[in-house]
DNA sequence: ATGGCGAATGCAATTCGA
């Protein structure tokens, strides 16, 4: 099986990418982030001609999550309080940013972190305060019985220096923030593992590169877009790579898709 | 250090992303 994960920067615009990446790469799902869409606008039929079922927890202008899959999904479930039941949690879907569905006795879960801005602004602390959330949402998901776990996504943080282009003076920067990776690998003790490190372990693998100062150009890049899997599924990984071709495009998003093989 | 670019909104200029 093969699961894919491609933060889009928006769904409308990238369609054509988004299209033609997937006739070119057979996946059995894929996980887009940043569609930006609310759900009626969402271009479903476009994917359900290629043969995908389309699920979709969108909003307007801002964030968005969506996952195409060759199958239908069982246990469809939105937002972070359709797991965790906790008003307070509530306040947290009002920005659509995780989906989950099980695709052949995996759970898929496809997410958005906040980028947080800047380090101890407002918006930094709400990643943080989210990324708490996840480890509950997580926590409650993996009490569940018997299901092996790919959480795929644009996680917005970088787990090393080797995953950034230049590792020197990042240590005071967002996505490379001390709180943040520690935030990370708390959820990560949960029994997740990088999937990409299965196979690769030097640096200089980028999943995001900056629109700006021509990032891609110069490879000025991060590897912020990540799969984790279970110990089982994990185990089983064949491949996990990033894709940059789409990134070379005119008009590409400032991500890259990166698949996982099982 | 700052700003660079691109998308959305909505129709000019601002906000947001990372």
């Amino acid at each position: 099986m093969k699961i894919a994960t491609w933060n889009v920067n928006s769904i409308r615009v990238r369609q054509p990418h988004v299209i033609e990446w997937l006739n070119n790469n057979y996946v059995d799902a894929l996980c887009l982030q940043e569609t930006k869409v609310v759900d009626e606008n969402f271009p479903k039929n476009t994917f359900e001609k290629l043969g995908y079922y389309v699920y979709v927890y969108g909003q307007k202008a801002y964030n968005g999550v969506a996952i195409l899959s060759r199958y239908p999904l069982e246990n469809v479930n939105i937002g972070f309080t359709s797991i965790v039941k906790d008003s307070l949690v509530e306040e947290f879907d009002k920005q659509k940013r995780i989906i989950t569905g099980i695709l052949n006795g995996v759970r898929i879960i496809n997410l958005y972190v906040p980028n947080g801005a800047s380090i101890g602004s407002e918006k930094y602390n709400y990643k943080l305060r989210w990324l708490k959330v996840l480890k509950r949402y997580l926590t409650e998901i993996l009490d569940q019985p018997n299901h092996g776990l790919c959480v795929c996504g644009d996680f917005n943080i970088a787990l090393e220096d080797k995953d950034i282009y230049d590792s020197k003076s990042k240590d005071n920067h967002i996505m490379s923030s001390q709180l943040e990776r520690e935030a990370l690998k708390d959820i990560l003790s949960l029994g997740l593992k990088d999937v990409f490190r299965k196979f690769i372990s030097e640096g200089n693998y980028f999943s995001w590169w900056d629109y700006r100062a021509s990032g891609f150009k110069h490879n000025r890049g991060w590897r912020i877009d990540h799969q984790y899997l279970t110990p089982e599924l994990y185990r089983k990984a064949l491949s996990c790579t990033i894709d940059i071709e789409p990134r070379k495009l005119v008009r590409p998003s400032d991500h890259a898709p990166v698949i996982v093989e099982f």
